[in-house]
DNA sequence: TAGTGGTCTAGACCACTAT
DNA sequence: TAGTGGTCTAGACCACTAG
């Protein structure tokens, strides 16, 4: 057959995407639209519920077969489905997931307690050699240095100490500090989708006592991270962590 | 066309799959050889490297495109190859690595240190409640318990207990201690792919304090470890790591 | 202008599962 | 036997890059 792409021998140039027509001049690909249509069909589906068989939506769509398989081929990659060879393609079972990155405010969620943050200090400073190196900035830049206490359900979990690159976060601190700061990041067009963390074992010095309330000398988790979003580094933070509260739960993969 | 499956118009029936000669009855797919053929090319090139482009590889292979793109989509998934629209294929450059599980000699060697490991204690014994749990086994299952002492470049580093489950390790204790045990374990098909982890920090006790060669009381981080093979969970471990000497370093990725 | 990847068609035969 | 996913063909037009 010649090919007259987004021409169909019945129905010519189509409408609006709903319920299996495609926008005939969009320039959406089709198998993405078949893509997204199926992944809404799917979204808060169970596990194990099955979904379009593809000769279906070839006929629902009006497209060849390898277009509606691109489009489910992308969603079994990204997890989202299985299939089943001679009996279906499915939604899939949960996967192991591999070192997820977390906020502080998720994590506590995650285990079921209420996040709480009381600002300690929020200015602009002038960056250090070691946060400059971090930053990938240059010792002397501005950056903005926010101090926090974090609580989890009311009791003292960490005082954190993060460190934003300013040139990358104009009026940030004029705008009012955010309840969240990954949100915050994430509305700027800056949300962290990669980490780096350390973690070492030290004891609470006098001050880090204090907030934290246990006794100077008492043992703590130091936790530092450097944040990036698409190449760029937004968040350097070094945390001190209540030893006897915390622990930091890692999930890990290996190459095959 | 007809369809006459592994029959083409010039060439019939190929033989070795030498150079882009496909092996004509094989029940290896075609798109996999494919694959495998560019995998082979590009296994040590640069990062930047053309591979070679689609059409290339369907007049090497007399294949149809949408085989070859069938090939090269699993090897840009699987992030060995990028694809530049107008330009080409390239080999990919090394992306942000998440969480990657690493032994510990495999970690000492990568901060340039060099392990080593003295066996304290290596004997079958009977799994405890938390033990038990953590291998999904039963209270009274026999277990293997390896206590080690792991140093690098000479100096204490922390104790591990490890514990793996006998009944997939018959004979493991009496045919001697390996130097690596996840390489002893992938000799037994049983090589960790996933990893839970844990990290708390907390004061030596004396008895750590002794083998850590730091005073009782002082910081260490406790690292707990769960280990899969394949769904199956072959190692539990528990190490103390001396505070002072030993950050863990974590990389993580953020959903999107 | 030639070459590349991106998208798409309208079929086909296969092995497998379920009825 | 009907239906499913797995594989495969032999083309096509498009937007884009590079010489």
């Amino acid at each position: 057959m010649e090919q007259t792409q987004d021409e169909h021998p019945k129905g010519g140039v189509a409408s609006l995407s709903v319920e299996g027509v495609l926008v005939g001049h969009g320039r959406v690909p089709k198998h993405v639209q078949v893509r997204e249509y199926v992944r809404g069909l799917v979204r808060e589906a169970q596990p194990g519920t099955a979904a379009p068989s593809e000769r279906e939506l070839v006929h629902q769509f009006h497209v060849a077969r390898m277009t509606v398989r691109q489009a489910m081929d992308s969603l079994v990659a990204e997890g989202l489905l299985e299939r089943i060879p001679g009996r279906g393609t499915f939604v899939a079972h949960p996967r192991r997931t591999v070192g997820r990155m977390r906020s502080f405010t998720e994590e506590m969620g995650s285990r079921g307690m209420l996040a709480e943050s009381q600002t300690l200090l929020a200015r602009r400073e002038t960056a250090g050699p070691g946060v400059a190196r971090a930053l990938e900035m240059t010792a002397g830049d501005p950056v903005i240095h926010w101090r926090r206490l974090r609580r989890a359900d009311g009791h003292p979990m960490c005082v954190e100490d993060a460190y934003l690159n300013e040139v990358l976060l104009p009026g940030f601190l004029q705008s009012g500090m955010p309840t969240s700061l990954y949100e915050a990041l994430a509305d700027r067009g800056l949300r962290p989708t990669w980490a780096e963390d350390s973690i070492t074992a030290d004891v609470a010095n006098a001050d880090e006592g204090r907030l934290l309330e246990i006794p100077a000398g008492g043992p703590v988790m130091r936790h530092s991270r450097r944040a990036l979003a698409v190449e760029k580094i937004v968040e350097v933070s070094r945390s001190v962590y209540r030893g006897d509260r915390f622990t930091m739960w890692v999930q890990l993969g290996r190459e095959t």
